[in-house]
DNA sequence: CCCCTGACTAGAA
DNA sequence: TTTCTAGCCAGGG
């Protein structure tokens, strides 16, 4: 487990139900600030062996993930997040 | 050490 | 609005 692997899932940890944080949010709070895409690149391969709420990080654009928008949309939608289009709707920025 | 990949991002076409 | 381009970054080969 690498120093900026267990960085960023601390911090993914501490989001509740009905969070949303961008990639690039996720990298700075963990003190990686730029490292949006590294954190992307974490959470395509660790979410599926660890137990993580991957869905409750979205692209700064509030686009979904690619491989499987509608299984985003679904568990974010289960947790009161409003999602249009495969986007999370983004109010106050 | 070099090179490539990707659930990224901001800005230009 | 959609597609490109050019930076970014940690991992893995």
């Amino acid at each position: 487990m690498t120093e900026f692997e267990q960085a960023v899932i601390e911090v993914l940890r501490t989001l509740a139900p009905g969070d949303v944080v961008t990639y690039g949010e996720m990298a700075t709070e963990a003190g990686y600030p730029g490292a949006a895409r590294a954190v992307g690149r974490l959470l395509a391969t660790k979410s599926s062996v660890e137990d993580l709420p991957w869905w409750r990080v979205v692209a700064a654009s509030g686009r979904l993930i690619p491989h499987d928008p509608v299984r985003h949309a679904r568990l974010l939608k289960a947790e009161g997040v409003e999602v249009r289009d495969n986007r999370v709707v983004r109010r106050q920025s």
